[in-house]
DNA sequence: ATGGGTGCAAAAGTTTTGCATTCCC
DNA sequence: GGGAATGCAAAACTTTTGCACCCAT
């Protein structure tokens, strides 16, 4: 994800506008410790724009993930998660506690690529491994 | 995912039982195109046991995975599919039309395998390709 | 001025849960 | 008989949508 003031920019070359809570949703994902849920980043506004609404955070995180400013990340969790690091990466995730780790990896997945593909453009891979933390083997 | 009987057999050296609705559940997923969804096996089930309830299915779900007879998938469609190939492979996604490919891939990842896991014990990886199919590259 | 944005509430969709009844072992 | 499973309905959750009002450009 870009700094603050060029995802602004980008916005308004789209024809969409700045206003104070896409600021600060933008400051909060700069800000989050990592892979913030949609959730998340409603509880971290709202600390200090009391009146944000979470509908306003969904629509915000969508122009993101379609500007391809964020990442957005499905662990099995029955929810989402949002990654600012935009560029490709694996992903390691503890099954007791749901902490996720970045995991350096072959952004194009080259090695992976299937040679048979059935016709299929291919867009994107998405690499995650499933494990469980020092504190959570016990 | 074993035969039928065998998903019997196992089920009573929990202490769980076998019930119609379980074996039919089982038939559906052996009889299933590949990765159906809760909603789709409920479905199928249905059109024999039409008072099949989907809290039954999803129950019966959750045991095939915990027993490892039954990979659920989360591809980012706000639901869970269910795949009974349980022997590790790749998938390949069409954002298209959402129809998911079997994909030969190494079952342990080897090649991926991170060299730094911060401690992380692994146990198994999910490798996801995102593109479009034939029909929806228009 | 105008078109997009916001907040609120309701709706939609998936999955879970509580509970009385039924059934496998 | 006893413990698990079932069906039903309600609840829990995440995400989407409709709409009246507001605001950035």
């Amino acid at each position: 994800m870009r700094p603050v003031d060029e995802l602004c920019e980008a916005l308004r070359e789209q024809g969409l506008k700045v206003t104070p809570q896409r600021r600060l949703i933008f400051e909060a994902l700069r800000d989050s410790p990592n892979h913030p849920s949609a959730e998340d980043v409603y509880h971290l506004v709202r600390d200090v724009m009391p009146d944000m609404s979470l509908a306003t955070v969904y629509h915000t995180l969508d122009h993101l993930v379609t500007m391809g400013e964020l990442v957005q990340l499905d662990l099995g969790e029955g929810k989402s998660r949002y990654d600012t690091y935009t560029n490709g990466h694996f992903h390691l995730v503890c099954q007791g506690c749901r902490e996720v780790l970045d995991i350096a990896g072959d952004p194009d997945c080259a090695d992976l690529m299937p040679t048979e593909t059935s016709g299929y453009q291919i867009d994107r891979c998405e690499v995650v491994f499933y494990g469980h933390c020092p504190d959570c083997q016990a």
